[in-house]
DNA sequence: CTGCGACGATACCCGTGGGGTATGGGGGAG
DNA sequence: CTCCCCCATACCCCACGGGTATCGTCGCAG
């Protein structure tokens, strides 16, 4: 008899929902599975747990038994993770995003991450756009939530999506109706640009792989007005909306921008790993 | 933080033995997995749990506070399995079992299964060898534990492991010193066989392909007086000590003796589930 | 100082199990 | 009788947990 938690967390909502579907769906899994974990159960048990009948999904004696228990057991076991952190104490994870062009999710991930790690105090420390490390190495960043390319010596970089990108545009630009656009469509236009010194995988990445002439911007509003005001172009992300008077087209011979999370090469820090980990996960769902 | 049993079981062996090494020899697994599981469930907690040194490794104030807490749920979850079962009340299971040359691992496999499911009567039934089902579908037996080939239609089958066969010869044979024999060496002598109306493919397999001429055995017993008196032959096991006066030779040309475990096809008693479950488990390791 | 042994960490491979989707089947309601 | 609801079954696939081999480090002995 080698309990799981898991398992009694699936038997537990099943019980209470008494129907197979809609435990599933609480579990967010599907129902197959849970049939069968909760059949596993019951093997286990050497007894049926449930009663399954054209009426409807009822407990047995034994399984309202281990419904007691098992609801004992999970509130224990969470105690037990809350005495554990307690006595970790409190601490702080400072972690950087690019910019208001970022990550659309990093606010979702960072209540994900908040709720599963209630002793850490998180920090969300917003990069402009010229830093694709988000001051990783210099700064009191511990991980960050950024985009690719950018020079990764020292640090450690785990991809977790890739959005497609295309050309930010006047509403009223000729280009602005094409269901796609081409690099070679965009030459000799004036290009929204980074600052020197910035890293230069970047900046030849988000100028599509040559040098550009153009205003410098540094936070995405600036690529907004640069765009609006000058009418010069840019790469963006496709997908979200590009304000008042501006347009999207996609760009079919860019690679999507990659999504990454990074640190510090040899970071041993339990936090920074746990970030990194909860980052991948929730990118995964 | 979505603690799992298994990873506290870890954890608290290595909080006992403060040994890696050890703590996975206690595990019955190799140390470097479990090096993985604590690394994780430091990740997850966010905090050291062990400090390991030069001098060895030692428990972090946060590893005390999981230690109790861990042992704590352990204990729990065990207890909460144990009021299952006596709920489940007492059951009985008839094991058919090979007569005295089936499975050797039986009374093991008896044991840790009554260990586990200490609610369970667990009965076990020594059919002759002329019934590879062990009374399987008349009679009272719930799952039989018994070897490969036979008529399965009706029932359920699993292998769990496969022996090397010989012949069983007298040790003054003119055949015994040999290394090892083909069934052609064996032509022209008389066989213990089965009684008629014993299954086709049973008889088929342990009479070496060909119909034979001698004596009928239904028990080891009496195949050990048939090569003894008479000089007959016949194929049994190898590694078992054959008796006084017998010897075991490898049959080079003889597919191996496959054990299984098998039940009635469509079976819905979680007994015979968890037996099944068991017995593939107990033979795995 | 260097070779060696002990031990935990790392790298890599593989099989299983737990997840998914598609479909079956049985039992009520209309 | 037909449709629908709902759990079970069948099948696939990837992640993870397990394994072996090897490394890195540190203490110790010669």
């Amino acid at each position: 008899m080698e309990l799981e938690l898991r398992t009694l967390r699936y038997f537990v909502a099943v019980a209470e929902e008494l129907h197979f579907g809609r435990a599933a769906a609480r579990l967010r899994m599907s129902q197959p599975p849970l049939s069968r974990a909760i059949k596993r159960l019951e093997t286990e048990a050497g007894a049926l747990l449930f009663e399954r009948s054209s009426a409807g999904v009822a407990l047995t004696p034994v399984g309202v038994v281990l419904l007691a228990e098992a609801r004992d057991l999970l509130d224990r076991a969470g105690l037990a993770g809350t005495r554990m952190t307690a006595a970790a104490g409190r601490a702080v994870l400072t972690v950087g995003i690019l910019g208001d062009s970022g990550d659309p999710d990093a606010a979702r991930l960072a209540r994900s991450y908040r709720a599963r790690h209630p002793h850490v105090e998180v920090r969300v420390r917003e990069a402009g756009l010229s830093d694709p490390t988000c001051g990783l190495r210099a700064g009191p960043v511990d991980a960050a939530l950024t985009r690719a390319p950018f020079d990764g010596t020292g640090l450690e970089v785990r991809e977790v999506r890739a959005d497609p990108v295309g050309a930010l545009l006047r509403a009223d630009d000729p280009l602005a109706g094409r269901a796609g656009l081409t690099l070679a469509d965009l030459a000799g236009r004036d290009w929204f640009r980074f600052p020197d010194g910035t890293d230069p995988h970047w900046q030849s990445y988000w100028h599509g792989g040559r040098p550009r002439r153009g205003p410098v911007v540094r936070a995405v509003q600036e690529c907004r007005q640069a765009v609006l005001w000058n009418g010069t172009v840019g790469v963006t992300l496709v997908g979200h909306d590009p304000g008042e008077g501006l347009t999207v087209v996609p760009l079919t011979d860019m690679a999507p921008s990659r999504v990454v999370v990074t640190w510090r090469a040899g970071e041993t820090d339990p936090l920074v790993r746990s970030f990194v980990r909860a980052a991948i996960a929730a990118h995964r769902a």
